[in-house]
DNA sequence: CTATAATAAAAGTCAAAGAAAGTCAAAAAC
DNA sequence: GTTTTTGACTTTCTTTGACTTTTATTATAG
C-alpha cells in the first residue's frame, strides 16, 4: 500500500474524535518514515477544498497545519431543514435548531447569534397569533441565505 | 505551546481586569524565563494598531510599556447607530443602513445578507402598525451582537 | 545648595541562529 | 504517461543575545 493512502487514511481517522485536526508536518513524516513534503503532497491532493477541506498552516517555531473538514452537505441540510420547518415555529423550537447549527458548524457563533436574536420571543414583541408564523418566516429567510 | 503566544495570553488576560496595562519588561522576562527582547517580539507582533492596543515606554529607572486597548471604533459606531435608530425604521431607511454598514466594512457580505432579510417589508409580513416597530426592535437587537 | 558628571536601571534595536512549513522538479514506481 | 516519492532549496516565523539609547539616581565640584 501506498505511504501517502496510509498517511491519508491515518489523517482522516484523527477527524472521527476532532472537528479540526492540527498537525505538525516534520512529526507526522518522522512517523511514517517519510519526507516531510510528502505530507504537502498528501494534502494537496487528498484534501482540497472540493473534497470538504480547509487548510491554514503556520511556519517558523511552533508551526503547524490545520485541516478543516467543511461540510458539503451543509447547504443540502441547510435546505432540508428549511423544507422541515412549517408555517410557524416557537421561540424554544427555533433556539434548539439554531444550537444544532453552531454544533454542527453550519453556521458561526456571530450568525448563531444573529439567528437567535432575530427570532427571539422578546424580540419579536407581537401578539401571539402572527409571532409564531413571522419567527418562521424571518428563519426561513435567512437560513436561504446562509446556504452558499 | 510557543513562548510567545503564552506571554500574549498572558497579558491579554491582564486586559480582564485592567483598562490599562503596565508591565515591566525585564520582570516579564523573568517570570517567563525569556530574554528581554522576546517581549518586544510579542509587543510588536501581537499588539499592533491594528490589533487594536496601543503602545507606549518609558526607559531607564521606573521604566515600564503601558499597553492600551484602542477604543474600537467600530463598535463605537455600531452603539451610535444602534442609539439614532428611533423607535420605528423603515424598509428604505434599514437598507441604506445596512449598505453602509457593507461599505464602511463594519459588516461582512453574509452578515449584511442576513440583517437585510431579517429586516426586509416582504419577510416582516404584518399589519403596518407593527411594522416599522419590530423592524426597529430586530434590527437594533441584532446590531448590538455585532458590536464587539 | 545648585550644576554637572558618573553610574545604574530600565527599555529599544537589529541581526544571526533556529525551527518550522512551502516549492518544485527530478527520479521512481505503477 | 500519470501518480508518487524524494530532496535540495526557499520562505516565514520565533528565539536569542550583543549592543545602543533613554531616563533616573547618586556622587562630586563649585
Amino acid at each position: 500500500m501506498k505511504i501517502s493512502d496510509i498517511i491519508e487514511e491515518f489523517i482522516k481517522e484523527l477527524f472521527d474524535t476532532e472537528e479540526v485536526v492540527e498537525i505538525q508536518r516534520n512529526d507526522l513524516a518522522q512517523h511514517f518514515n517519510c519526507v516531510p513534503s510528502q505530507i504537502n503532497y498528501v494534502i494537496a491532493t487528498r484534501f482540497k477544498p472540493d473534497q470538504g477541506y480547509y487548510v491554514e498552516s503556520k511556519r517558523g517555531g511552533g508551526g503547524h497545519i490545520t485541516i478543516k473538514k467543511v461540510s458539503n452537505t451543509k447547504s443540502e441540510y441547510i435546505l432540508h431543514i428549511i423544507n422541515s420547518i412549517g408555517e410557524k415555529i416557537t421561540d424554544s423550537e427555533a433556539k434548539i435548531l439554531i444550537s444544532d447549527f453552531l454544533t454542527y458548524n453550519i453556521v458561526n457563533t456571530k450568525e448563531a447569534k444573529l439567528l437567535r436574536v432575530a427570532t427571539s420571543d422578546n424580540v419579536l414583541d407581537l401578539p401571539k397569533e402572527y409571532k409564531d408564523i413571522l419567527r418562521a418566516n424571518i428563519l426561513k429567510n435567512m437560513l436561504v441565505n446562509l446556504a452558499d
